[in-house]
DNA sequence: AAAATCCGACTGACGAGTCGGTCGGTTTGA
DNA sequence: TCAAACCGACCGACTCGTCAGTCGGATTTT
């Protein structure tokens, strides 16, 4: 017998699940509520005991879903000092987090665009904490004399826009078969780009 | 005197423009026809009298748009033969394009993604006719030894991920000023990621 | 029993697409 | 030459399905 608290999150959490199968199949804007409503088995009125709008309910799986990625990304690169062998832990710890969600990478980099203007501020804002997390372990770099001077700006976007495209093919094509497959040609082509001389360790 | 032909050649064209206007600011699902007509000073009867759908609007826009894209860039690739320097000519076909249309810019990157999944297919299809252009010079400038081999799947993604987070920063927060602006990093980052060792022409 | 949780029929706003009608220009034919 | 007949372009009030969100009541937990 489940307590209250219990029996209520659990019902919560069901709820969460199925929106995050029902968003990602058909998109935020022809989700219906119903639906979640349906798959949770549950009703229209407890989904929104839960969640005061269909719009809260797809930030709380935003909210839940960054939160999962950047622990594990901060993690990761706690363990490491050198910057650039932290852009490359973090990069694999992306590539390993999307990799065994695929319904949270869809939900990321699709899904969430495709949400309309009301979501556009949130996601910039995310992108941006992840561009600066780049940006500084290049700085870092730059500034330990590792690699040469370069527009970190332009190239934190990059990096973060690669990883971007190949977690979104692999999204909606499944290319590679799995996704960490990708992180050593991605890591020396990040790594490369940023003008670390061919060859090195890291 | 107009003839019936011109005027409503005209016509069509101020529709055009009104649904860039519009869907590129409040975006595909928040886009009213209503709003459309009134801004190309014609009603909702005449919007439908020239497109049968919303949708087949809007896709008019992104086939209108990917020609202009796609003509620029060939025709700039056309003029070299070395895969790379075909390579940095259509990347920054593409910056000098989508500087000069900021609009189109949005449409193909934030408003077709928000565009619903009806839309998804014929994005990606767009995607991969980029990225297969991107593989090809890669290809090929493995072939002739210009670069030591490198996994060109995951290559032309991460080059065209860069490129569109680029842009897309460009298009949301106005950075670089000047999308051009980002040229010189942009190719740098690319061409050194692919191998060119540092320092080299092109 | 009281409170928390859950149910699902219902409402109201909304907006894509329709359709009967108008209007200016063009063709016909007397 | 000039209507009468015609036609394509255009108009905008209306329809009609859709769906997020509500609410009064039922059920479960404490």
């Amino acid at each position: 017998m489940p307590g209250k608290q219990e029996r209520s999150e659990n019902r919560r959490q069901r709820v969460l699940d199925a929106a995050l199968d029902v968003f990602t199949s058909a998109g935020y804007g022809d989700t219906l509520v119903d639906e979640i409503a349906r798959r949770s088995d549950t009703s229209k009125g407890g989904v929104y005991f839960h969640f005061p709008s269909k719009q809260a309910l797809f930030l709380s799986l935003l909210d839940e879903a960054s939160d999962l990625l950047l622990s594990r990304v901060e993690r990761a690169m706690a363990a490491e000092t050198d910057p650039l062998a932290r852009g490359a832990v973090a990069l694999r710890a992306v590539l390993q987090t999307f990799g065994g969600h695929r319904a949270v990478a869809r939900l990321f980099l699709v899904e969430a665009l495709g949400a309309g203007h009301q979501f556009n501020a949130r996601m910039a804002a995310l992108h941006q904490r992840f561009a600066a997390l780049i940006k500084q372990q290049l700085d870092d770099a730059v500034a330990q004399g590792l690699i040469a001077p370069l527009d970190t700006d332009v190239a934190s976007m990059a990096w973060f826009g690669a990883v971007n495209q190949v977690v979104m093919r692999w999204v909606l094509t499944g290319q590679p078969e799995r996704l960490e497959d990708a992180y050593p040609a991605l890591r020396r082509l990040l790594l490369y780009g940023v003008g670390l001389p061919a060859g090195e360790k890291v």
